[in-house]
DNA sequence: AAGAAGATTAAA
DNA sequence: TTAATCTTCTTG
């Protein structure tokens, strides 16, 4: 079964144990998927695409599942999603948290002063720095150019936790919709 | 053309 | 608790 099929939800916790990769011509970083957030397009008041909002920016979001959506934020920040759903059906999964395998020392250069590892990757802005997300990975197919995602470890269901999402207070009646999923006990998981 | 707000983070 | 800081979208 092609996991890009799979319906949002379902692939927001599918996501969760595999290995998110980035290669570029000298480096390679990777970590495990920990933390993931799922956006359901136009009845999702929380995400960018709510009501089929087409701009520039979330143009990507109608493009097929594996596609990457990246954006940036609060004016520092860039955050790391992958389109997921039918083509023409705006939905993504946010990255909020990895934990570091490949690649640490240069996570850490990127990152400047960090104390603790945990500390890396523990929050969508960080990881994209970690990983070196940027703007221009916006657009780009999953497995198809630098940034791929591979099996790694099985979770089960009863190891997957989930909750209202962050930083949506906004949101109205989506703001307590349990769209936020990480693995139970998990040191790595945001917040 | 200008202003407001945001799927965050780090430091106080 | 707040500043940092900039893109996107809305309004005029």
């Amino acid at each position: 079964m092609n996991l890009w099929n799979l319906p949002t939800l379902e692939l927001a916790k599918r996501l969760l144990g595999m290995e998110l990769i980035h290669k570029n011509q000298h480096e390679l970083t990777s970590g495990i998927i920990v933390e993931t957030e799922a956006y359901l397009g136009p009845e999702d008041r929380a995400a960018h695409s709510f009501g089929n909002r087409r701009t520039p920016r979330t143009e990507v979001m109608f493009h097929e599942a594996g596609t990457i959506y990246t954006y940036f934020i609060y004016g520092m920040h860039v955050c790391f999603n992958i389109v997921s759903g039918p083509v023409d059906k705006p939905e993504a999964i946010l990255i909020r948290a990895i934990q570091p395998v490949k690649g640490i020392e240069i996570m850490k250069e990127r990152r400047g002063k960090v104390k603790k590892e945990v500390q890396l990757t523990n929050g969508p802005g960080k990881l994209s720095k970690s990983m070196g997300f940027s703007l221009e990975h916006s657009g780009q197919k999953m497995n198809m150019g630098g940034i791929s995602i591979k099996e790694k470890m099985e979770i089960q269901s009863h190891e997957i936790e989930s909750g209202p999402r962050i930083g949506i207070q906004y949101a109205e009646e989506a703001v307590h919709f349990p769209y936020r999923f990480w693995i139970k006990n998990n040191p790595y998981v945001s917040r």
